[in-house]
DNA sequence: CATAACCGTGCACACGTGTGCGCAATCAAC
DNA sequence: GTTGATTGCGCACACGTGTGCACGGTTATG
């Protein structure tokens, strides 16, 4: 019943367990007849090693711990893959959690990690208040927030994410661009910092193009429930024969407010644009395909990991900020005739 | 720099590491005022419990290893999701890999598993042939397959998954029901068994009925690519001055199938009605609405993590197969007039 | 031939935790 | 006041692995 140890290789072998230790790990010192002949035995035993008592030993697991907001969500789909393959290739395990965007569930999971002793930690979408960082920094374990969502940076920690207000621009340049003058932002309560950020950079950008204040409109949902229902619901509360573009948050949003237009008649793109943001698997099949502002989902994740990963090697390390990207497809068009002063 | 122990707490509170140890796990012989002391202590010091000892200790680490084929794919974000769910519910911490789809890949993520001697393992869409359950029977690791692609059933272990033919059945029925005579099946070959028993629970089902041979073609695409983007190919090789009902292997592939015929102007479900597998989210928000055969995404996780936890417990099991149902929406209708005989 | 250098292996400890057993101290009972 | 039961705690070991140090044996060197 007992699993096969070095213990019992070595008792086979007739030598003792530090021997057969040296002669796994490939130890210059022990003979090369004793080693080969460990190897064969724990071969035939079956043997594999511990992992356990190798953590124990070296006081290192080589596990990593990755919280996200919730893994089935398109965007952190994408994310933990990346993150997942890097994790792989340098020997990590990782573990997953999903916080189902409770700010107190992310703390107690890292705290769960580190119970288990992981030699760092991914937090998504991370809501940790001041009270809750100071548990963090208490741990001591190194920790890499992607995407936060806390309303300041926390000092002391390492991150990675994307430009929100640099997309919200790129959004309101294409828009503006295309001579809209009456635009929705279509937004997100759940991310309240990527969302307060999209939108501004949105806003303030259109603002310096000279867009009135009451031309711009902003709609959040407090609930939930599935982005593309938010989406839906969220575009019925416009205003058609004003608005001539809608910005959303996320792609799922969009996708939900490019489905409610149609299922209403309203004519995407040529009554009205719409922009999302992610550029998700989707995005590219939706009718019409959705013009949105990409990231660059398992890049975002892989260099989470690699950054994490430097941390733990000591190399210095800068926080990463990605840029995000116009992509333009078939939802968003020139504003209709006359809508443009 | 070292973690506190319980050595370190036994020796502010004059007391031996033992007495640390049942005063935390509440043993009944330690008085009260010293385990109020002890836990105070402990608290100032910040301790955190080693898991990596305890695991050592009581040979067992509350821990479970899951492997996929993709977690970016939306049907596994949901099944990841309820495995996660009820994981996380047990006290188990759960390991995340993904095998890309490649049998040997699947393989050493579970060698990778035993090292850190998970209590179980659940892999999806297993590929694992004969020599590999060989070994994997070896290292005496409870398993669950979760919708396994094998041809034939693993003996020793367990399973959950739904009626792929029954689903086949359903989609038969369906289209049918609506006069349809001229059908097709859109496949994936990254899934053999399973696409194998939707397209056979399909195909027997429409024999049945009296459907010539020549009036049902199938079509699988051979490529590792994005299930839109396979469903868009292989929906633009389809003759459509005949064939007026399309089963797709899955909804993405329904989704690629759909932007394919939206974008050449086929008239979708009038002119041709298009069925799905697992009803995903998009298929709600897709237009028209997908008609789709559903399956319990985060049911099917649950209960395989529910169905290991019961192993685990050394209760007696017996494995699962869950029941697809059909969901109607606004991809299917009549076939049009003089098609059907 | 004596001494030094070197090679291969074992002893013993460490990592942090849990627990069977024994021992001392306290208490109750006669 | 002696005996017996009871309570509270420590000793020592186990889990499986890695490694510093010492020690015996072989080979090279003078």
């Amino acid at each position: 019943m007992r699993r096969v140890s070095i213990e019992d290789i070595a008792r086979h072998a007739e030598v003792s367990h530090s021997t057969v230790s040296r002669a796994l790990r490939g130890n210059k010192r022990i003979s090369l007849a004793v080693r080969t002949q460990i190897l064969q035995i724990a071969n035939e035993l079956g043997y594999t090693p511990n992992a356990i008592a190798q953590s124990l030993q070296q006081r290192q697991t080589n596990t990593i711990g990755l919280v996200v907001t919730d893994v089935a969500d398109p965007f952190w789909g994408e994310v933990v893959k990346g993150v997942e393959a890097v994790s792989m290739h340098n020997q990590k395990a990782l573990f997953l959690s999903a916080s189902q965007y409770d700010p107190s569930r992310q703390l107690a999971v890292i705290e769960v990690f580190h119970q288990r002793r992981v030699d760092g930690i991914i937090v998504g979408d991370s809501q940790l208040g001041d009270a809750q960082i100071v548990r963090l920094a208490r741990i001591k374990v190194p920790t890499v927030f992607l995407n936060s969502q806390a309303d300041h940076a926390y000092p002391g920690f390492h991150a990675v994410g994307i430009d929100n207000y640099a997309g919200g621009v790129l959004a309101a340049q294409h828009l503006w661009g295309l001579g809209h003058r009456h635009l929705a932002y279509l937004g997100s309560t759940k991310r309240p910092a990527s969302n307060h950020l999209r939108s501004l950079g949105f806003a303030a950008t259109l603002r310096g193009y000279g867009l009135p204040a009451n031309t711009l409109i902003t709609h959040h949902s407090p609930s939930l429930e599935d982005d593309l229902r938010i989406g839906y619901e969220l575009a019925s509360a416009i205003d058609y024969t004003q608005t001539t573009a809608l910005f959303c948050y996320n792609d799922s949003i969009a996708l939900g407010a490019l489905t409610y237009c149609r299922s209403v008649g309203i004519d995407v793109p040529v009554q009205l644009s719409i922009v999302g943001f992610d550029d998700v698997a989707m995005a590219q099949f939706s009718m019409p395909a959705l013009t949105t502002i990409a990231q660059p989902k398992v890049a975002l994740g892989e260099t989470a990991m690699q950054l994490l990963l430097a941390v733990l090697a000591g190399q210095p390390t800068i926080d990463t900020i990605l840029t995000p990207t116009l992509v333009v497809r078939q939802s968003s068009a020139p504003a209709p005739k006359g809508t443009t002063q």
